[in-house]
DNA sequence: AATAGTTTTATAACATGTGTCAATAATGTT
DNA sequence: AACATTATTGACACATGTTATAAAACTATT
């Protein structure tokens, strides 16, 4: 990498540290450009040079977000495929558990952005993840042989970033937001498993609370 | 109504058409408190005291849109309260579709402000009208009897609901969008449907295209 | 009709995201 | 070292939602 590649990663990492502290500190609604700028020891001009708007900042928090996740994640991916699906919702909670309002704050202020490009990514990226998820379900038997991974898959991934869009609009819990989702995915892949994995799926829908541990 | 209370009414008139004439004719971009004020004939202030905020003049027309479809959607309720639910989808694409960018417009343009209170009102009406309806299934038996109609309205009025944020965002169709929460509608129903209902809830499934109609 | 209370208007102002543009500094290249 | 390229800075500007303030218009009450 060149001095000025370095530079200017040296100089991003300085805005996103700045903007997590502000949020941090004094709160989402402090999260101005000018306040940024002065923070990170910049001028104001340079987090759009180095990152486009506003909303790329908070893009690029959550993307270390969803990167120290992902890193927590898959520390414990042992089991079947559905079985770690499943278990990834409650990471999902634990993990929102652990920084509620700043991860809230950060989703909520993306989400709440007239910038709508950017969402696709993350939609492609969830698609992405519980299509090979499910695939690997097929694959090991766990799901019916006439079922559509490819839609399967699609459909439960949007299924969670629709009830995370609620997440974030501050109206469930993050408890709440994951019951959600686990009913439905439940519901869905109840109607796609195979006989090996229909009776741990049957009781999990009856019984919410015993799932994923 | 005094004539004080019936300036304001007209006046609030005024400004909604205004409102929706500029998202017609010149896009939602152009909506602003200025122009509304322009066109509506009246000075920047009026708004801001006959609603609140531009999102409460966005609120106002999603209103309109609501209880325009309301009056569609009585016209044909009969049948029974499953079928009624599940129709109600197909009315909504229907509804959507013949003034997609409008709606759609609107909606997005309530859910990216940053205005939390403004959501939960819709979101209490749907929770209240899906229970509604999940009592009446459940008194005709079309529900199995250990179901929990009020936790089973919930769930669904709330995947619809995160289905719209999404569509609100421009990521789905109208036909997608509702294709996705038909299919989640049925696979959580089928879990708890009596024998009456089942071979039609499963046929739905199976076959997307034949529902409600 | 006179007075008091309320609403609208006009104008200005403020904070914010974002863009412009020239000047300056830092870096890469010869 | 000299030049060219690139990045940052600073100062300003603009559009927008929103608020402030005082004057004017309107309505209600006596």
């Amino acid at each position: 990498m060149s001095r000025r590649e370095e530079a200017k990663t040296f100089n991003r990492a300085r805005i996103c540290a700045a903007a997590e502290s502000i949020i941090r500190s004094e709160g989402m609604d402090n999260l101005t450009m000018r306040r940024l700028a002065v923070v990170a020891g910049v001028s104001l001009r340079t987090p759009y040079n180095l990152f486009g708007s506003k909303t790329d900042v908070l893009i690029a928090l959550l993307d270390e977000a969803v990167f120290k996740f992902t890193q927590l994640g898959l520390a414990h991916s042992d089991g079947a495929a559905i079985a770690r699906m499943l278990r990834a919702l409650g990471q999902i909670e634990t993990f929102f558990d652990s920084d509620e309002t700043y991860y809230r704050g950060i989703y909520a202020a993306i989400m709440t952005s007239d910038h709508p490009e950017v969402r696709s990514t993350s939609v492609d990226r969830a698609i992405a993840s519980a299509r090979a998820l499910m695939a690997e379900a097929m694959s090991n038997g766990e799901l019916r042989a006439d079922t559509d991974v490819q839609s399967l898959g699609r459909h439960l991934a949007i299924t969670l970033l629709a009830v995370l869009g609620m997440w974030g609009s501050g109206f469930f819990s993050n408890r709440e937001s994951m019951a959600q989702v686990r009913r439905a995915w439940l519901a869905v892949m109840l109607q796609h498993c195979s006989d090996t994995s229909r009776l741990m799926l049957a009781a999990a829908y009856d019984n919410p609370s015993n799932i994923g541990d």
